[in-house]
DNA sequence: CTGAAAGCGCTTACAG
DNA sequence: CTGAAAGCGCTTACAG
């Protein structure tokens, strides 16, 4: 673009970036090139730009795609998108099949591409950060592990589960079924914990009867309950606490199928308030993770690591910084409601098959 | 890292990229090579390697979040995110408000960090086009008009909807209420007159009342449907086919709300196969788009430009392509049965405001 | 206060 | 068949 003006390259770049360059233009010179720059939409590339400055501005997000579509970390990546678009960076989604496979890959993505990586998903694995590039910074969303010298971003689980569990022991409840998520994941585990912890702060004993356990998708949450039921434990409880919403929505049809009316022969309660909470009839109570401020939150913490130029290699150095951890909060929808005081029968109906 | 080896950059260069290049390098020097990269980890620097290839090896995808978040335009990011890593590319993702506003931030989205881009949006102006930057291909989704010199992707949503009341209609349906998207979006027209085709088709003609003016969202379906049962006029309708499944789902809510039953007493059906149609109890039936395979293709279509080196400038010189029609599909679900033939009532009830 | 030079880390066309 | 040079399009530190 200089040769069109008859000017140096260096002057242009001047001009065009503006003040923070120390090189002065004769006003000129600078308006020759503003007026050439806005005739020809000139703009520097971004290419030439990267190599120069050694930074890229773009920030990487990771995720897995193990249960394909995944209504919750879409509405992160959404959040972070928008962060970081609002910062002037662009973001650079990957996806990987699993973490530990991921990790070969990463290094791949962390070739330049990209001045900060956002690990999204939870369960991260701890031992892969050894194998983690160390020559960028690394946020992890949702990790639900310390990986040392990665900033963490979380939600306190057991919190949740425990807020949920203590509404409905409030409303009455004192048989209340949690189906959770896989046993062994540390986000199952700590809400199974918070539930646990809500009965006993009440005095009430839990039955081990009443944790059952699921997955975190649609059909699993149904096929839990359905296997459940088949062994017909006599009455059912009244009221049931999913793992997250998509456990919470599977069980749901089982029961609506059933003839079950909600709330008021069983009251349901998912976590998460992903937006199919909003769209079952009723509408799902549910315990709500603040994503999009977590997913803003996450890009923040990750530019001030780009801007002092901290990486996964000098975080080691330091001592271990605590993870950052949201609030949660119950929101309360038409899906709950005071414990029944009459018995129902869901034994019968046949198994159609869970969404 | 050539330093390192005692060898230059050149050397690394064609070792690294494997045999396309036409340098020959001895058998010892390049397990040199090899060794040293293993070993540091070595991966070519993504900025350096764009500018000196021109080629970035990433795909830009730009959408509009004028509603905040868009699970449909999630469904299809996923699609495109999964097709370009396949591919080996990267997917660089931006947001605009809405496109007129978006137009100039595309200028500066396609400084050369991606070699192309994809727009993702219904309704995207036709007027958009005369400030597209031009020196890059483009390809649209959904646009619903054409954008000459670039390739869209669509389905045929007057066939989806006549497709879906053709169905209820099959099933004894007489009186099909349509609760459309905002009235002069393309998609929204195209559906309606989809609507009409198949009363027309049937013989049997449309009701102008049935024909309700909403917009694509929970919250408007359900508005929509309420200020029509406001102005009570009669019977209501043994069928309710939205604009799209949000609005479905509106209307869904409010009818359940008022003690129908679906299907029994009413026939509900949506567009589009959002995954949220699938947990409504009973699932809602809707008219399934190809998202996944939409977006696999535009990406494909889009890589194909970047390898031929075209661009929106080339593609205008050569006759204008059709866009790429994708066919739809019912999905049949338990939100539709045959038409009742008894009289319900819905006035009642009064609103609790919508999701 | 201004302009030309060096360098970012690669690749590709060109000499040896 | 191999190696050093030029260049991708910028920015930044350095002479004038």
């Amino acid at each position: 673009m200089g040769r069109l003006v008859g000017v140096s390259s260096a002057a242009v770049s001047a001009v065009i970036n503006g003040a923070q360059s120390q090189v002065r233009i004769a006003e000129a010179t600078r308006q020759r090139i503003l007026e050439a720059a806005a005739k020809l939409h000139y703009r520097p590339n971004a290419a030439a730009q990267a190599l120069a400055r050694r930074k890229m501005n773009s920030v990487g997000v990771t995720a897995t795609l193990s249960h394909g579509f995944n209504l919750y970390a879409m509405e992160i990546l959404s959040g972070i998108i928008n962060a970081a678009t609002r910062q002037g960076q662009n973001t650079s989604v990957f996806t990987v099949v699993d973490w530990i496979d991921g990790v070969r890959q990463l290094r791949t993505f962390c070739d330049g591409r990209v001045d900060g990586m956002i690990l999204l998903g939870p369960d991260i694995p701890t031992t892969l950060i050894e194998t983690l590039p160390d020559h960028v910074p690394f946020v992890a969303l949702h990790p639900n592990s310390q990986l040392p010298g990665v900033c963490a971003v979380e939600i306190d689980e057991e919190d949740g589960a425990c807020q949920a569990v203590r509404r409905l022991i409030a409303l009455g409840h004192r048989r209340i079924m949690h189906v959770s998520g896989r046993r062994g994941g540390i986000a199952a585990e700590r809400r199974i914990a918070g539930w646990m912890r809500a009965h006993d702060e009440a005095g009430i004993s839990w039955e081990p009867d009443l944790l059952v356990a699921g997955a975190f998708t649609i059909g699993e949450g149904r096929r839990a309950l359905s296997n459940w039921l088949d062994q017909a434990r006599g009455e059912f409880p009244t009221a049931v606490f999913g793992g997250n919403d998509a456990i919470a929505i599977g069980c749901m049809s089982l029961l609506l199928d059933r003839g079950v009316r909600i709330p008021q022969d069983v009251s349901m309660l998912g976590f998460d308030d992903t937006i199919c909470a909003q769209t079952t009839s009723p509408q799902l109570a549910t315990v709500r993770q603040p994503l999009y401020d977590m997913a803003v939150r996450a890009v923040d913490l990750l530019l001030d690591q780009i801007a002092t130029g901290e990486t996964i290699a000098t975080r080691m150095l330091q001592p271990a910084v605590p993870p950052v951890v949201f609030p949660v909060e119950l929101v309360e929808r038409a899906s709950i409601g005071p414990a029944r005081n009459w018995s129902i029968d869901v034994a019968q109906g046949s198994e159609s098959g869970g969404g």
